[in-house]
DNA sequence: GCGTCGGATATGAACGTTCAAACGATCTTC
DNA sequence: GAAGATCGTTTGAACGTTCATATCCGACGC
């Protein structure tokens, strides 16, 4: 292959021990199990650990120990119209969550023609990691499949089957959404749409049962728009034509803070007030929205919760061997901002 | 500490070899070297390793070889002020280009209370990764300080110091805005200004220092604005009173897109029709401005290309010992798009 | 005073791989 | 046909840690 430069040598257990006149074990149980030592021994040790700057080499670790302390987070696409993962802070979230945990996360992505699950398999296979952190599952995805097969630990933000470990959370987005429901018909709202995108994603799903749910229960007229495409240019078009037809509805519910990017522009274009003549409510709360006018109300979702509530689930399974009995259900956060107009508007 | 698992042990390069009837070395070699052996041998083994699924287990692997096929990437914090790296779709891209390697990505950041520095301290002095890939550089960053003065390998995002190596890549922001200058000229404009955000960040000195030269070129008249803060509402603010004193400029040359959000939002309210009274330029090519009307004039950065280069500036260190001789600059890629108004509007 | 216990520390082995060197067989060379 | 040179393969050792077990030492019970 290629010129490797000479190995710089690091500090070992052997160097520590020497120094600190003791033996290695009893430098490594400084590390791994303090209460052993005598605390004046541990206290001499730990100053000189301090002094060598030792670090336990990792890879001799996870070698000896089997545990790698490495989460491996396959990494969504970063598609606009998905906004869970990257875009949304999630992937900010679990990096904090693990690191306080003292994990590490590493990003993964099948290569070139890789299917998802030889990309799990290789990582198992080679021992690269403790366990994997999924985001976007999809009903009857088939990484938890695969992985529920192979016996292997993972946590999940997003539902799993019956006969999958219920190492999952969720937020609870059909509740958010009657929230939101609720919030319309309280301001006299009756003509209510929901704005979905390319449906069989299950939180889409999800926020559109929440939509059926509150308008039955609050008895509206409530219709579903299904935007067939994810890109500007077709959610444009579909809100277009949901605007401009007859019985236009006087609320929109859009299931996600993208969809409302469209109402916006198209309302802008009809002129149609937001807030007046057309009540706004969305979901996920991304950043880019701070920049509309009115600002729009929303869903906040709970990620650093998520985050903690996932990374605490897999570590439960990687260190004690647990697995969960029962899915976390997490709430959203209803935030009220002006695109709602005001109370009692009509 | 916590029950643990019984340890699934898996297929070793014993086993392979047992069962292919050759001796560990062999199995090793047919790895990492398989120009050594025997094609009709390779093809034996090759097809044991794949009967049984073997991969060498990594924390061996790096234990012995010393190489741990692991890229550190300290994630900046995802502020949307700063969309070069989360946002921008520069992780992703950098995912791709070392997966591509046969290398992984690790995503770091300090834990609470610790320097950027002891991050990469405890990185190190583990040997937990071959080398850094930063982003979001600044001058004097005190990250390429440390990592130059403890001879680790690392790429550079960002240009460096003249005294540390020169394992960088950058967009010639300033040729790209003096472009965007061209063009606004092109057009008839004379009274021209820049938006930039706070200041002390390189790229967008780069980006003002480009401006500054285009202005200069054309013999235009251009002033430079900075915002004070980063958030919507200051940038807002500074662009009101940008576009409503005298003598209003009748192009904006933008440093970033985010902030070109804010000249939309005002021009908006102020009745001004971009692409019509207001010629807008931009920086980024953020995903969001596809939700602009009229679309935004802007510069792509070449991530991928820079991701890349990146990899493999970054490899060449690591596994040749060699240090580029000199940084890479890539051009930004003009977007010209109605934001800009017809050719010869005035 | 002797055996027993328990806490603190030490020792040998093992984790699974690759390195360095040795080995045997085949091919050159003169 | 002997002395290398080359190729393909094997062997012993080493990487740095933690596990399992052994050892030491003082305290305690009878």
């Amino acid at each position: 292959m290629a010129a490797r430069r000479p190995r710089e040598r690091g500090v070992t257990v052997e160097d520590v021990a020497r120094v600190a006149g003791v033996s290695r074990q009893t430098i490594s149980n400084a590390l791994n199990a303090p209460h052993r030592l005598k605390p004046e021994t541990l206290e001499r040790v730990s100053a000189v650990i301090e002094e060598l700057g030792y670090r336990p080499d990792q890879s001799a670790r996870s070698l000896r120990s089997g545990t790698r302390r490495i989460i491996a987070y396959p990494a969504p696409v970063d598609d606009p119209a998905n906004p869970n993962a990257l875009m949304g802070g999630f992937l900010e979230a679990v990096v904090a969550a693990s690191g306080e945990a003292g994990y590490r996360v590493l990003l993964v992505r099948p290569r070139p023609g890789q299917s998802q699950e030889q990309a799990l398999d290789e990582l198992i296979a080679a021992r690269t990691v403790d366990g994997f952190l999924l985001s976007d599952v999809l009903r009857d995805d088939p990484r938890l499949a695969h992985l529920t097969q192979a016996g292997f630990p993972f946590a999940a933000f997003g539902r799993t089957a019956p006969d999958q470990p219920q190492s999952w959370v969720d937020v609870d987005s059909a509740q958010a959404v009657i929230d939101m429901v609720g919030l319309v018909a309280a301001r006299g709202h009756r003509r209510v749409a929901f704005l979905a995108s390319s449906s069989g994603l299950p939180w889409m799903d999800d926020r559109r049962d929440g939509f059926l749910a509150g308008v039955r229960r609050h008895g509206l007229a409530g219709q579903v728009y299904s935007v067939p495409g994810d890109d500007p240019g077709e959610i444009i078009k579909a809100t277009r034509e949901l605007l401009t037809g007859r019985d236009r509805p006087t609320a929109i519910v859009a299931g996600g803070d993208w969809l409302a990017l469209g109402v916006y522009t198209v309302a802008r274009a009809e002129g149609l007030e937001i807030g007046t003549d057309l009540a706004v409510t969305a979901f996920d709360d991304l950043p880019v929205t701070a920049w509309l006018q009115p600002a729009l109300t929303t869903v906040r979702l709970p990620l650093h919760g998520i985050a903690k509530a996932l990374i605490s689930r897999l570590l439960q399974i990687i260190e004690d061997g647990v697995t969960p009995r029962a899915g976390l259900v997490l709430p959203g956060e209803p935030v009220i901002r002006p695109s709602l107009g005001p109370p009692h508007a009509l």
